[in-house]
RNA sequence: GGUUCCGUAGCUCAGUUGGAUAGAGCAACAGCCUUCUAAGCUGUGGGUCGCGCGUUCGAACCGCGCCGGAAUCACCA
């Protein structure tokens, strides 16, 4: 049952009793804040032009007539323009009920519609990184959290896997590798790979202080190094197909592969299919053909292909080169069409940060103009830059913060602590390593999602990591508790099923939060934003544990009270386990 | 200069479609483990919601204008 809905009902039926049909007008109903008392309050100031009263007499007819005529509401109040509805216990009790019932709370009914999320879209020249993590772990989440709203989701990744920057890495492997390969330096590939990617810069660096110092200027200098020159050739060559250069290619991606399977493995992320830009990028010139033949696109006279986005406030787009050769909006307006086509979607989710945000503004005006109504159904999920505290995250001067690093510092320092509170006595090996990694990973996940994705972030690894507080840890701590509660009821033998209708406060306070979850569900879903759940959960959880603390669970005399305490733990931990699925953050039933 | 985004406590962040006295955590200070997990709980201090004007019964939120910061405006991807 939808609460809101249902009160708007009652509340719209015994205003129109009393001051006649409503047109238009809308009541706002909200949720009562804590320092007054009620459960919902009704905002009166919009009906006072309806009932000719002042704002407390108003309310005050309304709050009487509420009370004397719907049997769910038990007492009112007013200040001021509020009047502060109270439900009834039994109405509270049908709610927990309801929810104690429902295996799959929080789930939507199924929409039928399809959304495609992509996600991830690596490089294949250097290892992931945290920026890489943020994108994972929103595309990751916001998969689950569109799921759990009825949809259809297909993730999907966009490997990068040609281009002048795979080139360079494999032209330093070869002229510096010495055949060094994965298994032969105990390296992981991608890092591997990455290695050389630092050490053609390195290498080309030099090449340009050197023909600086013989007098050209810069820009001449970078187009002249000749290990950049063969870099460029190497990329002719590889279009061509040439077999050397082509067996290289794929030897390298296959190490780069490997290695970064190992990193989603870790984080927990996975997708339904891959998609390749070797394979991709030569999409999208049947849609720069149609442009031209439409008059929307203008050819120059060097042959390239272009549209004037002047009038938009944009600027003059590339389409493809003179050559014929496409470039990176050529590819991303073939592959967008394709997609929609292949799988009847109804929305396409890109998972990019937003220093892309005017490229994609761009992608759908084309579209737009081209006449492809389902340009309205892109979105482009824009996220900030995850900073350091020295500033922004450079990778050629190496401060980055590399992916599977981080992850293993993470469960390193769970560990130390999980030790350190004398959580891991007893547990045997295995045990300890799971524990650890879910803490670690929790707290990594829960302090990136928790931040809404469009804003900048900031990443201070010595501190900014906290298993205190509104954290991870925090929620699954009290998940933790919670099985443990559970597990001493069950080794008791309390009865659960005594019913029980007398509540206290503060457990209805709780049961209105489990009541809101299906909406906080949906509104992450519309946002498409995890720190919604996140935030959410938190407050849950730390509700929960205040409650704990004050009232005995499992020692209390009267057993319907008792046995009401423990299914309102019981279903606090169901709610925070589904969220936490939601945002991709596993649970221990211990810790 | 154009476009997009951000600005809330010392720090990191919340703040649902405009609502009542703006919230957490960290840090600081003071308490609480013979009773179900102290990764916890309770309390104290800390604010010109960047600035100004407007819209209205009411603005952190909406509109306009400033100030400050970020990204981007490649025949790179």
């Amino acid at each position: 049952m939808n609460i809101e809905n249902f009160l708007g009902d009652i509340v719209k039926s015994s205003v129109e009793a009393l001051y006649g049909k409503l047109e238009g007008e809308q009541l706002q109903i909200q949720k009562t804040r804590k320092e007054f008392e009620g459960d919902y309050t009704l905002v009166v100031f919009p009906l006072l032009r309806r009932s000719r009263k002042s704002p407390e007499a108003t309310a005050t007819e309304i709050g009487e007539y509420m009370v004397a005529n719907v049997k769910e509401i038990s007492a009112y109040n007013v200040i001021k323009g509020f009047l502060n509805l109270t439900l009834d216990h039994s109405f509270w009790a049908d709610r927990f009920g309801e929810i104690c019932r429902d295996c799959d709370y929080g789930k939507a009914k199924p929409t039928g519609r399809n959304i495609m999320i992509e996600y991830s879209s690596p490089n294949t020249n250097k290892p992931l990184h945290l920026g890489h993590i943020r994108n994972n772990l929103l595309g990751y989440s916001v998969a689950r959290i569109l799921e759990a709203n009825g949809n259809n989701v297909i993730k999907v990744n966009l490997v990068n896997d040609r281009g002048i920057h795979i080139c360079k890495s494999m032209l330093a492997w070869k002229l510096y590798g010495n055949g060094e390969t994965p298994e032969s330096t105990g390296m992981k590939g991608d890092h591997l790979v990455g290695k050389y990617y630092v050490e053609f810069d390195k290498h080309y660096k030099a090449q340009i202080k050197e023909l600086m110092e013989q007098g050209l200027s810069e820009d001449e200098a970078k187009k002249k190094a000749p290990i950049m020159q063969e870099a460029q050739e190497m990329l002719r060559k590889w279009e061509a197909r040439d077999p050397e250069v082509y067996n290289l290619w794929q030897t390298m991606n296959g190490w780069v592969y490997a290695g970064f399977d190992v990193t989603y493995k870790a984080l927990g992320v996975d997708f339904d299919k891959v998609y390749y830009e070797s394979q991709t990028y030569l999409l999208g010139k049947s849609i720069v053909e149609e442009g031209l033949r439409k008059g929307i696109f203008f050819r120059k006279e060097d042959n390239s292909v272009w549209i004037d986005l002047t009038a938009d406030g944009l600027d003059q787009k590339l389409l493809l080169r003179g050559d014929g050769t496409s470039v990176y909006i050529t590819q991303d307006l073939g592959t967008a069409f394709r997609r929609f086509e292949d799988n009847n979607l109804d929305e396409m989710i890109y998972v990019v940060g937003n220093e892309q945000n005017y490229h994609f503004q761009v992608l759908k005006l084309i579209l737009k103009k081209l006449g492809y109504d389902w340009s309205d159904n892109i979105y482009h999920l824009s996220y900030g830059m995850v900073e350091l505290p020295e500033g922004k995250m450079k990778s050629r001067e190496g401060t980055v913060v590399d992916a599977d690093d981080l992850i293993a510092d993470m469960v390193a320092t769970a560990r130390e602590m999980s030790a350190e509170l004398g959580k891991l006595d007893g547990c045997s090996e295995e045990e300890s390593n799971a524990i650890s990694t879910m803490v670690g990973l929790g707290a990594l996940k829960y302090f990136i999602l928790k931040v809404d994705p469009k804003k900048t972030m900031l990443f201070d690894p010595r501190e900014s990591i906290d298993f205190n507080g509104n954290t991870g840890p925090f929620i699954q701590y009290t998940h933790a508790r919670i099985c443990s509660i559970l597990r001493k009821a069950r080794e008791a033998g309390i009865d659960t099923t005594t019913p029980c209708s007398t509540l206290l406060p503060i457990e209805i306070e709780l049961i209105k939060n489990l009541c809101d979850y299906p909406n906080v569900v949906a509104a992450a879903g519309e946002a498409f934003a995890p720190s919604i759940i996140a935030n959410y959960t938190y407050e849950l959880a730390k509700q929960f544990n205040g409650y704990y603390h004050d009232y005995s669970i499992l020692r209390e005399s009267d057993s319907a009270i008792c046995a009401m305490r423990i299914r309102l733990a019981e279903s606090i931990a169901k709610v925070i386990k589904s969220a936490m699925y939601l945002l991709g953050i596993d649970v221990p039933d211990r810790m």
